[in-house]
DNA sequence: GTTGCCTATGTGATTTTATAACATTCCAGC
DNA sequence: GCTGGAATGTTATAAAATCACATAGGCAAC
C-alpha cells in the first residue's frame, strides 16, 4: 500500500477533498476505526455497511442513495433503495457518514472516531465536499437561541462555493 | 384589521415563529413590502407569486411545494409541481422566502427588504421556523473557509430542535 | 442442537420532491 | 395590430425517500 499522508503520495493521490493526499491511506484507515469501533461499542459492522463505506471513502464527494446503490448491486448486494438507505443511516449515526442536505447525499466522515458535526464546504463545480470546524458558527447560534428559548438539538453548515483548484479553472476560462 | 405588534395582538395571534405575534400585521407589512419592491425594482408580482407568498406568510412553518400546489389549486391557479417552484424561485431569488434545506420546504421571509441569508431554527415538533441572525456564525465559517482556499459563495446555517411552546409540552409529557 | 428472539437484509410498491420539454397566454413597446 | 420576451399551463418523467412485509443470520436460553 502507498502509504505516505505528507506531501507526496504514491498512485492514489487525487485532487479531490481540496488537496492532495493519500486515499488508500484515509480509505484504510477510517475503516480500521470502523471496526475498531464495532469491537468495542458492540455495534456490526456488517458488510452492506462496510460495503457503503468503502464506496463513500472511495471519493471525498457527496453520494446520492441512488448512486450508492448502483454500486451495491455491482458488488451483489441489494438493490432496492431501502438497501442504501439503512447502511446510510446506520453510517451517519455511528458518525462514520455526514448527510449534506444541501445535496440530498452522503460524505464518509473526515475524521471518524471524534464526536462532532462540522461545517462543510461543497464545491459547486467538482462536488468535492470537506470537513470544517464548526465550533465557533455554532456557538454563534446557540447564544441566538438561548435568547430565543430555543433548545437546539442538531446543526447543520454547510458552505457553496468554489474549491482552490476548481476556482484557477473558472479564471481561465473566464480567460477564453 | 387588528394592527398591534406588541403584546396582546387580535383574533389573529399564533403561536408559530416562537413568539406570538399579529399575523395579519406582519403578513400584510411583507406583501406591502413586495409590492414596493416590484415597482421599485421592475419586477412583477403576478398573481401566482403573489398568492405563494400569501400562504408562505400565513403561517411562519416551513411548507413543502406540494403543500402549496394544493393551496394554489383550491385558489384556482395551475395545479401542476411548476407552476408552485416557479413562483417559489421568484420570491427565494428575490428575498421574499427561503428555502428550508433540512426539509425541502419553504418559509415566508421574516424580514424582507433587508438583504439577508440567515440562520433558521426549525422546530421539530410544531415545524415552526425562526430566522436568527447568522453574521457571526458565517464569519467564522469564512476564516476556516480562506485557510482552505475556498471561495464561499453561500453559505446555509439550519438547527433543529424545540421551540420554548414545545419544549414545555416535552416536559409535561414526560411526566405523564 | 434446537428453539425463540432480535437484528439485519431483501423485495415490491408507493409516496414525496423536483425537473424537462413544450404549448399557450399575457403584456410592453413599437 | 404585430412582435418578442416573460410568465403560465400542462404532460410526462426523473430523483429521493419511505412503507410494508417476507426472509435470513446471529446469539442466548434451554
Amino acid at each position: 500500500m502507498t502509504s505516505d499522508s505528507s506531501g507526496f503520495p504514491g498512485k492514489s493521490d487525487t485532487p479531490l477533498g481540496f488537496k492532495t493526499h493519500d486515499h488508500d491511506h484515509c480509505m484504510s484507515e477510517s475503516i480500521d476505526v470502523a471496526e475498531a469501533r464495532a469491537a468495542a461499542e458492540n455495534f456490526r459492522l456488517t458488510p452492506v455497511r462496510r460495503k457503503v463505506l468503502e464506496i463513500l471513502l472511495q471519493e471525498h464527494r457527496a453520494l446520492g442513495a441512488y448512486a450508492i446503490l448502483d454500486k451495491l448491486r455491482d458488488a451483489g448486494f441489494g438493490s432496492q433503495p431501502p438497501v442504501a438507505y439503512r447502511a446510510l443511516d446506520f453510517l451517519v449515526s455511528h458518525g462514520f457518514a455526514h448527510r449534506i442536505e444541501r445535496l440530498n447525499a452522503f460524505v464518509a466522515c473526515a475524521h471518524p472516531g471524534e464526536t462532532h458535526a462540522p461545517a462543510f464546504m461543497i464545491c459547486r463545480a467538482c462536488e468535492g465536499v470537506a470537513e470544517a470546524p464548526s465550533a465557533p458558527a455554532r456557538s454563534a447560534l446557540n447564544d441566538a437561541a438561548r435568547a430565543a428559548g430555543f433548545q437546539i438539538e442538531c446543526t447543520m453548515v454547510e458552505a457553496e462555493g468554489l474549491c482552490s483548484d476548481c476556482a484557477e479553472g473558472e479564471v481561465s476560462e473566464a480567460a477564453r
